[in-house]
DNA sequence: CCATAATGTCTATTGATATAGACAACTATA
DNA sequence: TATAGTTGTCTATATCAATAGACATTATGG
């Protein structure tokens, strides 16, 4: 559709190769190549890019590394896969609920808990005094065995006791939510960042390394407005999109 | 705050110097450094992410480069800039009144507008047959001489006739659509991902290579609901992040 | 079966990136 | 006015990134 030919920038601290790789990803992602279900030869992208055969085959080669394209000698190099989850965040986001029936299998993964007092961030976040106790939270969202995000969340330790062990077993939110006693809560509020892939995410969300990482901090309170978790999430930026309805 | 000793990663694509200019100009972003306004020496810097000092060097003189930092020799290196503006999301979005004191000056700078017939695309987002007249205008929008987020916006041409040359005489939206008629619109939807910064960003927004860039695609209805707008902004990640109130 | 088109592999060369060490120049402070 | 702490500059070396060319290997279509 768009014939933006923004030829790639050198000697910036941002290799070729890689800039190359991102760009193929994401037209990959736009659903640029889906009438062949090939990406095109090497010797057209390094034509299109104004690069070297050699530069993109290292591009294409850390695709295949991230099991995004396949290259089979004589044929081509096929797409594996694409995709970009969207993610509705409105005033009843859930996460389970958001990616419906964009994914066949969703999975919620606790991979630590812990019990902190508040710090004064997140005090005041909860609305909560200083050194309450609260129940620390990370999880690993998937969806169809792909990491989605990873997420750091807080409860008021008090109110929710053995809300670990009720994500645990049910691996949603909202189902250890009711589990300890509250059938219904809100989104009040979304702040959203992106930030490159730190080394965490490259290890959790099974991310290349230059990749982008979107941010989002959240609050969820009760149907009175009492704040019930506050929630750090860093999701891939080549996996998902938002969408705000208002 | 948080001692994250997240060391850099080697041999991605992503030079050392590039993902350590990224860290500082977060962390000044953050706040990190606000007791002492300078950046810590480049030997401590060197041993915290486990390079020579000498890497440290080339990334500081990246942000000396971009303005937000100035070494002083014998000093130490000072911080000249630090600011992340936060960008209200909700039914009532506007970008001027978003903004609000965090910023003295506020532009909106018309580029470039033309005419031209919606694709399917277009025609699909302003519920529109498609080859339907639109207005297209290209903007960017500054606080205090920085370039904050360009723009691409359109209109329904018959109904908003004028419509550019009212944005380019006030530099707001809402007064333009004033001007042309309509005293009121609200956010219907916005989606909102992460790339990284095109060749048009890295010298409409002013940014360095490999910088991240948000957007945004939005839509502004009537109250009625009747789309008015459609626009595909892109912000400077280092600049802003976004707050969704429910 | 053959020509064509695609990926795979090898060698060689150049410039950017990163490390290492030494020392100069400047600032602030005891 | 020393002295410690900091940035500035220089040389040297090893590795990565990118280009260039040649040729092998594999698949497809006439």
């Amino acid at each position: 559709m768009d014939m933006q030919e923004a030829k790639v920038r050198r000697q910036n601290g941002v290799a070729l190769w890689r800039q190359i790789a991102d760009r193929i990803r994401s037209a990959i992602a736009s659903g640029d190549y889906d009438e062949t279900g090939k990406v095109p030869p090497e010797m057209m992208l390094a034509a299109q890019f104004g690069v070297n055969r050699h530069t993109v085959r290292s591009a294409l080669a850390a695709l295949a590394q991230e099991g995004i394209v396949q290259a089979l000698q004589g044929r081509g190099t096929l797409i594996l896969r694409k995709e970009r989850l969207n993610f509705p965040i409105s005033r009843r986001t859930r996460f389970n609920q958001g990616i419906g029936d964009q994914a066949r299998e969703k999975e919620g993964i606790l991979l630590a808990s812990s019990e902190e007092s508040a710090n004064a961030d997140l005090a005041a976040r909860l609305q909560l005094p200083v050194g309450t106790r609260l129940i620390r939270m990370e999880t690993l969202r998937k969806a169809d065995r792909r990491p989605v995000s990873r997420a750091t969340t807080w409860f008021p330790a008090e109110r929710f006791a053995g809300m670990a062990e009720a994500y645990r077993d049910s691996g949603s939110i909202t189902a250890a939510f009711a589990a300890v006693g509250l059938p219904d809560y809100v989104r009040a509020s979304t702040e959203i960042t992106a930030v490159h892939a730190d080394n965490d995410d490259l290890s959790s969300l099974e991310l290349s390394p230059g990749a982008i990482v979107l941010v989002t901090c959240a609050l969820n309170t009760d149907p009175d407005g009492v704040p019930v978790q506050y929630a750090v999430s860093r999701f891939s930026a080549d996996a998902v999109q938002f969408t705000i309805e208002n």
